[in-house]
Formats: C-alpha cells, structure tokens, sequence
DNA sequence: CAGCTAATTGACAATGATTGTGAACTAGCA
DNA sequence: TGCTAGTTCACAATCATTGTCAATTAGCTG
C-alpha cells in the first residue's frame, strides 16, 4: 500500500459518480501532482483484481470504478454518462432452463439505460432540433 | 441501398454470432474485396441509427452488432467474447418505485456472463495454473 | 549501516477500436 | 451534358488502455 494506492483508495470511495480513469487520476493529482495515469490504472486493475473495487464497461467509452462490492445494478444515463448504483435485489433474473446454449453463468449484470434528471431537464428544453446532439457523443442506437 | 450496404446487412444476418465490424469486414471482403473497413463502420451505424440493427458494446472490448430487434438479452462469454441472444422476458425487472434517482429509463438490458460450452470444456482440462490467461484478454475482475 | 531484492513508479511509445477529413467516384436529374 | 448530393475509401487522428523498461523505493539480511 503505497501513497498513491491509498490516494487512488481514497478519492475512488469519496466519490459517488463511479468516476472514470481519467477522472480518478484528476483527483488524485490534486493532493499528489506527480502520479502518472499509467498508476493509476495500474492501481485500479490490481485493486478490482483484488476484489476492491469493480470496473464496469456500461459503454460509455471509457471503464468506471465502482468501490461498492455488494450485489447490486446500474442506472446509466445514455446522454452524459452518468452511472448510478442501484440496491435492488431482482430473484426472477435467471437463465431460463434448457435455454442456456450450455453457458456456465456466473454473473448476473442489469442495466438500466435512460436519462439522468438533469439531462432530462435539459433536453426538455430542446425537444426537438438537437435532441441527439447532447453532452456527451454516446447515443448508440439501440441496447436491447 | 448500395451493393457495400447491402453485402454489409447480408453479412450481419447471416450470422448467428454478434460479429464485430472487424468480422463483418472480414466476411464482406469475400464477396467484394475493395471495401474498406471505414465503410463497414459508417454502414453499421447508419444500419442502427436507422433502428435497423442494435449496436452492442458488452464490454467484450470491441462493439457488436446484432441484426436481432426485438427485446432480448444476451448471453457473453467472458472467456472468449461470444454472444448469444435470449429471447426471454423478465417482467419483474423494473427500477423500484422512488428508487430511480430521477432517471427516465427507456431501456432494460440485463447481461448474464460465465462461460459458453467451448470455454468451461478447455477450462475443465487448465483448470489450476493459467485459469486467467483464456483466449481473451477480457478478464473484468467483478461486474455488478 | 551497507547491500540486495522485489515491488512500484512513471516517462514514453504502442496497441486496438473507432472516427474525422477530404478527395474521388457514382447515380440521378435538370 | 453538366450539376449535385450522397457514398466510398485511403489516410491520419483520436481515445482509452496497456507494454516496456529504467529509475526509485521499501523492506529485509547480514
């Protein structure tokens, strides 16, 4: 446990918004200027490989980290990429059976894709021209 | 609907797989050899910015494309990206009432992830020494 | 304390997936 | 025939991420 594995530790729990690579290493860089992205990453691999923490690709581009370990899912905003964790417990998530094409299943991984309160306020306001063209450049077409 | 759109739509729908625009490109390229990868891409997200295909991105490291449009879910292998469709409805999965954080969610899609028949048969003979170094290099330590 | 070893760091370049750019081509039409 | 708009494609650029490897550091041994 190096200062820069704590600092990474740390500005990853202090978040809520499952902060980006890039994210994670622009708060770090605020108490220790010197930290490399390659640290940081390295840092956020081993600590998900150690079971810390989680990476999630929810395809917004870029893998977020997630410190929370409990079971739990994910809402995701398709506008700005904001990932919210979601408690719930869903039991009737399962393969049903003799449909599994032989897969051992071994993670159960619910997405909720929608838009976040702010981003629904501001494309209320422009509905119509430049609806697709909003903060962020992901509006993959459609995630069944 | 040029002969490059249409060899692009043909390749996707006589797949069964979830191919990735590079495997699209591969299969295209039998029929017509001067297609360039940048026109697979463009044709693909035309394709789903129409809603004629989805376009998937199941943290596999590459996007996939799936011809399928009615609502389904999908089975992915975490050992060497494989992708297979479930045509199953889960009516209980909805974000719970005062649970959605102001979210408007237009989209539920769950992932079941473990292994496909091909990789838990080679992972039963390796099972000690290299069960992290599979086929791909995809190995997410926990997905929520 | 000196010296050794193993782990960690970080500068730099490389990779892989995808997209931007802009010139060449083509079809349809006036 | 000449124009125009849409497509294609070669090339380079971008973005997230990882490889490489020398320099640094921590911790241990004697």
């Amino acid at each position: 446990m190096t200062p820069q594995r704590q600092s990474v530790f740390r500005a990853l729990h202090a978040s809520t918004v499952h902060p980006t690579a890039e994210a994670v290493y622009d708060t770090v860089r605020a108490e220790m200027p010197t930290i490399s992205l390659r640290t940081v990453y390295q840092t956020l691999n081993d600590l998900a490989a150690m079971g810390e923490i989680n990476a999630l690709d929810l395809g917004t581009g870029s893998a977020r980290f997630d410190p929370n370990n409990g079971p739990h899912h994910h809402l995701v905003c398709v506008s700005c990429g904001r990932v919210q964790d979601l408690a719930a417990d869903f039991p009737g998530v399962t393969v049903p059976v003799g449909n599994d094409f032989g897969f051992e299943v071994t993670d159960t991984e619910i997405v909720f894709r929608g838009r976040c309160r702010d981003c629904a306020a501001v494309n209320d306001d422009d509905r119509d021209a430049s609806a697709s063209r909003t903060t962020n450049p992901h509006e993959e077409a459609g995630r069944a």
